[in-house]
DNA sequence: ATGATTTACGAAAGCGATTTCGTAAAAAGT
DNA sequence: ACTTTTTACGAAATCGCTTTCGTAAATCAT
């Protein structure tokens, strides 16, 4: 069943049919009308190949995992994201294409390859633990780029995250609100992207209300999973001295954090406050539930989509934009 | 640039070119290694779409999400299915399509169109609440489909899921000896799928065992939300009469529970224990841990991968599978 | 050395659309 | 009534790749 069928069905050449597909406008109503109702009849599509081979547009994203680490459908925050820019993309008329990180491309990482050889429309790239140099490649091509929490630049790309630093303020001056003058940090040993911004606004806030940096309530994890956040704070503890409060930057390392104080007997928030960061459908099933702050993922995915769809269509390259977050005020300080 | 531009900068025709992408054996080896050469220096990649158009296959598995209820990357589940699912069909040379469920399609949920459209080798169609007469279509179609939490037959389908019934009848069991008696239900008022199959089977499990089935102890939820397992946590609560465990169909509604009894100043395991089903990522973090039955997503997503690609490359259409679960044991029971 | 077979390659016809350009018929202008 | 413009349509080239089939040259058998 293609084109030409319908043409020979209708009595008509392909052209017409074509035309009748995309909206020309020298076609006549009655053929028209005919034309339409046998391909609703026959149950008709246009092929996408021969159409994307004719015309060079797929009306596809490619969605882009940078890293390894850290990043794929299993992030928490990354998810939400990818979802709420599906259905946005989805209503302006784009489906998604996901790369496998294993295929039979040789040089596995190498996106743009893989963009022209699908021919994508644009790309979303999600933010994982370093930017590879491929990523880099991509976004500095002719392909429309979008990136979640990555900042990267290039003439057809911009990026779009939460306000990181702005989310870093907020924590501190909760707690600094709340009475906390000693404020520790649990970081990630490999600091880079937000969550470089998260701790370097941290500090930036501690000074601004005037608190002590004390480095040994500066601990690092020595990666994302709760329980490297676990160890890490066991290290904390054993050193003898806690801090009266403790940001950690993600959720899961919070949650290490929790883990390794119940071990030792230690209550939140009296003997140490606790804040994380994202708001994990798991925060509020803790005990204590968790202060934490609130990514507006369901805006950064649409925004991303919306965004994207402008850089496509009418060749505008709008501005990074960052999202405000909100601050869940739980139990946990 | 394209084969033309590699042929004759290669001094070959394309047919030559052709043939040393895809394997060919009448190639001379000088000839293979200088095009070789060429495309890697170029860093050429054919056109998917002309491929597609050429040759029918497009190396694509389409993702379809059936039904609109809790059916989509949102889902703690699926989301770790499909990962998995993706890493493994990426190792056989596919990549995924996402359709979006709101596209210009006319009749939005036409599948098996989209899929010819896209001329989608192959698909993976993901349970949701209700069986769409669409996902039927597409599982009768000649598409190779394989279905994960949802039984559909067809020529060229089949399916994949935990052994739901073996599930139910774990939990009744470890209930069991634990020595609660008295075990209620918390279900879902529209009853289908994979919860009416745990359903069932957590009947005959008590029959199994004697213990009685009280119809005042099989309360039923709305949905899937935590809230709406928690309204019915508390109608049961409010009718007076607990049974000595409970078994929630979803985690997430066991979490409902939880939050009822806890407003209701009850202790689980002491009042009731409560067991849930699926092993999200939550369960670790409640007071107290939840007991669950954890579903081996890895494995569901890796042989679905598997399955799929023995039905389209090997035209075997494998029987439909069943994959074990293993219980988690905790606290709350 | 001659015929038979194998090897290495190319010409050309698709695959299913789009799009430009040309043209007959109809409508409008005078 | 005749020219001009508009409308409605089609022929054919094109997009980039695959694949069949034909053939010249090289290799083999005798």
């Amino acid at each position: 069943m293609n084109i030409k069928t319908i043409a020979s069905m209708a009595g008509v050449s392909v052209a017409t049919v074509s035309k009748i597909i995309n909206n020309y406008s020298d076609v006549g109503e009655e053929t028209r009308q005919r034309v339409l109702r046998i391909m609703e009849e026959t149950g008709y599509k246009p092929s996408s190949s021969a159409k994307t081979l004719a015309t060079k547009k797929s009306n596809l994203i490619g969605v882009v995992f940078a890293g390894k680490l850290n990043s794929d459908l299993n992030h928490p925050i990354f998810v939400k994201v990818i979802n709420a820019f599906k259905k946005q993309i989805g209503l302006l008329g784009y489906d998604l294409l996901f790369f496998s990180n294993e295929t039979f491309f040789q040089s596995k990482e190498d996106y743009l390859a893989r963009c022209r050889h699908f021919q994508v429309d644009g790309c979303i790239i999600i933010a994982g633990d370093i930017i590879e140099p491929s990523v880099v490649n991509l976004a500095r091509s002719d392909i429309p780029c979008i990136g979640i929490d990555i900042e990267i630049d290039g003439v057809n790309s911009t990026y779009l995250m939460s306000d990181n630093a702005n989310i870093a303020a907020k924590i501190v001056e909760h707690l600094y609100m709340r009475g906390y003058r000693e404020i520790g940090l649990l970081g990630i040993e490999r600091n880079s992207g937000v969550i470089l911004i998260r701790e370097t606004a941290f500090r930036e806030s501690l000074k601004t209300f005037g608190l002590p940096i004390r480095p040994e309530w500066i601990i690092r994890s020595v990666d994302y999973a709760r329980d490297s956040g676990y160890r890490a704070m066991k290290g904390l503890i054993s050193s003898g001295s806690l801090p009266q409060a403790m940001f950690a930057v993600t959720d899961h390392l919070a949650f290490g954090v929790m883990q390794a104080m119940k071990e030792h007997h230690l209550r939140i928030p009296q003997d140490m406050a606790l804040v994380g960061c994202d708001d994990i459908d798991a925060c509020k099933y803790t005990v204590p539930p968790l202060t934490t702050v609130r990514q507006d993922t369901d805006k950064i995915g649409r925004l991303a989509a919306l965004m994207l769809f402008d850089m496509i269509n009418k060749q505008i390259n709008p501005t990074a934009v960052m999202v405000e977050s909100e601050l869940i005020v739980r139990e946990s300080c």
